[in-house]
DNA sequence: CGTTTTTGACCCGCGC
DNA sequence: GCGCGGGTCAAAAACG
């Protein structure tokens, strides 16, 4: 009955031991002058567990634990939103909001006021009525000013929050409408809520189901579903032999295991879901985005955490690939796996597969709404096959992911599974990028450079967030702009009027809109990454140790890698 | 003590 | 039906 028996087991990870030095690099480049897209070796990812001492090249910055740190000692005080809000994301955006505020006219008055604060100790020796009165005064403005920035920041963040949520829940739409047939149309929509609902769409979104709004119920089944492939093995104990249809629910007890067989027969009960889920979530399952992008680091942060669940030597290549899987949410079905490119060792190529169904940290939202966009329109698109919509769609999503970068996405059909592959290793100069600004800077082979609108870093920090935000806009569009009509893109951009009803431009605006936002998140982050970095250097999260060991995998000795069926059975 | 990594065993689809 | 190969599981070890 059970899998057979232990297997093997026991780890070593001792070798840890050689690190490099490379964290040396890791900084020089930080200090680059392309902050965004750096490649950083610092950042732990994940949190936890045992130093991943590794090198991580981060695409979208993502220092969100300095970030929440700071913020709080900043003295955030109250705004808890928790959760949902709470994450890095938001955490950053206050983060620059306050910043902003700060620069703004509060700090003048702040400074001041405190100066005369402490001055006024004296002064009042002095017995200057006057100035106590005007003090007082001051003291209250400043106090209702600190009322109404935080009540400001408590609002900036929930409408950051909603429009993340609604963002999730397009693509969502989009996708369930992609797949389904005209039939049943208006489910989805329900859960508009408003202003709820950015607790629970996100965790609908997982569910995808339609009743998702009950969520932990519901979820549950649904999210069996997701994992969809994965069920068939859910071997472990002998549970599941029997379950296939049967054990509604043992309910929500164990619940969230990630499925697989976890004791748990019930999930398949969920196979009783519906087709239509079903068959969605397979193909979302199998549409997967994979990025290649040079880095010394064996991993690329991108702003979740990943638990490795697995490694293998590829058929093709030395080099092991591993399997990651996302923990930043305990039933998250989204999936990744890294390998480094066989002739080209300097290149790491990591495939995204399905969807969070969970809030991200805005440093997370770049890379996974991209792919998920990416993994929508592929969908979408129709067969890949297709050139003439698949090329096309794949460049647009291309240029419109990551705009300035030289990127290219192309889809293979030839693979078992559609995939949409966005090129991040050439760094064509001339390159014709969105925007003509771009700085002609010799980067760092390899390395994106992601030339800000302004023309280089230092304009931006001056900018407050919602500048940005609309260059981001704005550049978006006009990359949009020539490979489709404009027009449609306009649209979306209204924050809540979401039009979609035509599944391909949907899709199209769908991809737009989900990244551009991103892009200006990312570009918050990294701007206020680095500001952060002013005063928080030292800090020891901020780049964290990344040992690393340089050399990949140094595995490499793992004879056992190819046993794959060799032993018994 | 909770997590994460390591790693051999399993599972399963697919081609022959 | 067998075997290959891609993925995944989960005990045990490593970490913090
Ligand atoms: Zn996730």
């Amino acid at each position: 009955m059970d899998k057979g028996h232990l297997g093997g087991g026991g780890g070593g990870g001792g070798l840890l031991a050689l690190d490099a030095s490379p964290r040396q690099l890791g900084f020089l480049n930080l200090l680059s002058p392309a902050p965004f897209l750096r490649n950083m070796e610092a950042d732990d990812g994940g949190g936890g567990g045992r130093g991943r001492r590794s090198i991580e090249v981060d695409f979208f910055s993502d220092e969100k634990k300095n970030m929440k740190k700071s913020r709080a000692s900043a003295g955030a005080d109250a705004d808890d939103q928790k959760d949902q809000a709470s994450a890095a994301g938001l955490a950053i955006k206050k983060e620059d909001l306050t910043i902003n505020l700060l620069s703004g006219n509060n700090t003048r008055r702040d400074r001041s006021m405190v100066v005369d604060d402490d001055g006024a100790s004296r002064a009042d020796e002095d017995s200057n009525g006057r100035n106590t009165g005007e003090l007082a005064a001051m003291q209250a403005e400043l106090s209702r000013m600190n009322d109404e920035n935080q009540r400001l920041r408590g609002m900036l963040t929930q409408v950051n929050n909603s429009y993340h949520a609604l963002q999730m829940h397009l693509v969502t739409l989009m996708q369930q409408r992609t797949q389904m047939p005209p039939a049943q149309p208006q489910q989805p929509p329900t859960h508009e809520e408003g202003k709820n609902e950015s607790a629970i769409v996100p965790r609908q979104f997982l569910g995808l189901g339609p009743s998702g709004a009950s969520a932990e119920v519901a979820e549950e089944p649904s999210n069996s579903s997701t994992e969809v492939g994965s069920p068939r093995r859910s071997s472990s104990n002998g549970n599941e032999d029997p379950e296939r249809g049967d054990n509604p629910d043992g309910p929500s007890t164990a619940g969230w295991l990630p499925g697989r067989g976890m004791t748990q027969q019930q999930q398949l009960g969920a196979a009783a879901k519906g087709h239509d889920q079903q068959a969605q979530e397979a193909t979302m399952r199998k549409a997967r985005v994979s990025v290649r992008a040079r880095s010394e680091a064996p991993i690329i942060a991108d702003g979740c955490q990943w638990r490795k669940y697995g490694q293998k030597m590829a058929k093709g290549n030395p080099c092991p690939r591993a399997y990651y899987r996302c923990t930043m949410a305990t039933g998250c079905p989204v999936r990744k796996q890294v390998q480094r490119c066989a002739e080209d060792r300097t290149i790491l190529i990591t495939t995204y597969e399905g969807t969070h169904n969970h809030p991200l940290p805005p440093a997370a939202m770049a890379m996974a709404s991209t792919t998920s966009a990416a993994a929508s329109m592929l969908l979408s698109g129709s067969m890949p096959s297709a050139d003439g919509a698949g090329l096309m769609s794949s460049n647009f999503l291309a240029r419109t992911v990551l705009p300035c970068s030289s990127s290219m996405a192309t889809i293979s059909a030839s693979a078992p599974f559609p995939t949409v592959t966005l090129d991040l290793t050439h760094a064509p100069p001339g390159a014709p990028n969105a925007m003509p600004l771009n700085v002609a800077r010799p980067h760092a082979p390899g390395q994106f450079h992601v030339p800000m609108p302004g023309g280089g870093m230092a304009p931006a920090f001056a900018m407050p967030p919602q500048m940005l935000y609309n260059q981001s806009k704005f550049s978006g569009l006009q990359m949009s702009s020539d490979s489709v009509d404009a027009g449609q893109f306009a649209q979306p951009r209204q924050p809540m009027g979401l039009p979609g009803q035509l599944s391909d431009s949907v899709s199209a605006a769908a991809a737009a809109i989900t990244a551009d936002p991103n892009f200006t998140v990312a570009l918050a982050a990294a701007i206020s990454s680095i500001m952060a970095g002013q005063h928080a250097a030292g800090n020891s999260n901020a780049n964290n140790n990344n040992t690393t060991k340089n050399n990949v995998t140094t595995t490499s000795n793992n004879t056992t890698s190819n046993n794959t069926n060799s032993e018994t059975q």
